[in-house]
DNA sequence: CCGCGTAAGATCGGTATCGTACATATCGTG
DNA sequence: CACGATATGTACGATACCGATCTTACGCGG
């Protein structure tokens, strides 16, 4: 899976099953107007496709990648015979199924109530557990376009966690530094979301 | 229900699955600020509990009745047993939940990509469609509250909605007097999370 | 019919973010 | 090494919304 990859686009019906093993693709929103917003962010904690979990046959949006990785894809029927044969399959999906409506949940209020500085610092966050390693590749104005804020205002906000020590950045290489720092700047969803993934 | 009753609170084990006939429930989320905002809206087409179809035992977050109304109140045990017998009432809980998903995340864009007034007449529409007639009990103090918006914010908009025909108000009494006028006021998110019910 | 509580109307400055635009720096490629 | 593409830095005015506060109006219960 590359940067810009769409994995599966709005409308599409559920013929597979992705289960990246690193990286981040996110499900975008568009709206009529043109201007899009990351509903959710999935990686290795997860699958795409989760509509069929709720008996769905088409996707719930189009889901494009942002941080590259590789993934594993299973056609429908074959997950459909998984889940009869191990109960645990059904469980492990159920349990993702779960965290992501809580991830749902937790980014709308996010999205309310929380400031530029602490949603960037938060997705970073998200983006940093989803890949090996410190760096990984993500643009600002993706970011921005994620998040629907400026650029400009992402600009700022890089520049100020940076300036703090938390991360550094290169054309689109982000390090993060002191994840600790990147912690303080962020609200608590991120940990709250963290939180409903692992119980 | 009466305005202002929890039906469950914040980390509330699943003892029933609520089914309202009529009136309006939000789901509240909290932050640690002391800030709230709506996370979403059940009434009539849903029910309350729905963590039970992916295998939960806790509620996401606390509900809040928000416009009066009776509903049904089931133990988790009936349901479980109903489920057994009947697939028709597991689709249909399915079904539900699916819509649900597709609320929060259309939810999630609008409140990121739409103003007060789009949102504020999808709420009132939201609400127009869970009750009988034009006439509900809400007050701008509440809409403003679950949508994180200012009081004022709400009064201007209202005030603009009245001038334009689609409502009155009067003390907490909100008549919807043209709804195609509402509509017009609404971004396409209510459509779009209406059909997602329907479907 | 009086007083208190609730709902609504209105206004102030403040600020985070927007829309747009232009400037700069670095990379990959021919 | 030149050049276009990409990523980032920065500036400007505009604006939607905030936080706080004060006022007005209504309605219910004593």
């Amino acid at each position: 899976m590359r940067p810009g990859d769409v994995v599966f686009d709005e409308g599409a019906t559920v013929t597979h099953v992705v289960f990246p093993h690193e990286g981040v693709v996110s499900l975008i929103a568009r709206m009529d107007n043109g201007r899009t917003v990351e509903k959710s962010l999935i990686g290795s904690e997860g699958f795409l496709g989760f509509a069929i979990v709720m008996g769905g046959k088409t996707v719930f949006g189009r889901s494009v990648v942002q941080v590259a990785g590789h993934a594993s894809w299973l056609p429908v029927a074959e997950v459909h015979a998984a889940l009869l044969r191990y109960d645990c399959l059904r469980e492990e999906m159920l349990r993702f199924t779960k965290a992501h409506v809580a991830q749902l949940m937790e980014s709308l209020a996010c999205a309310s109530l929380h400031n530029a500085q602490q949603r960037v610092s938060r997705w970073l966050l998200q983006a940093h557990d989803r890949v090996s390693g410190n760096k990984f590749h993500i643009t600002q104005e993706a970011v921005a376009t994620l998040l629907a804020l400026r650029r400009a205002t992402v600009n700022a906000v890089c520049a100020d966690l940076a300036s703090a020590g938390a991360i550094s950045y290169h054309r689109g290489t982000v390090n993060v530094i002191d994840r600790d720092r990147l912690l303080d700047n962020a609200c608590e969803c991120y940990g709250r979301i963290r939180m409903a993934a692992i119980s």
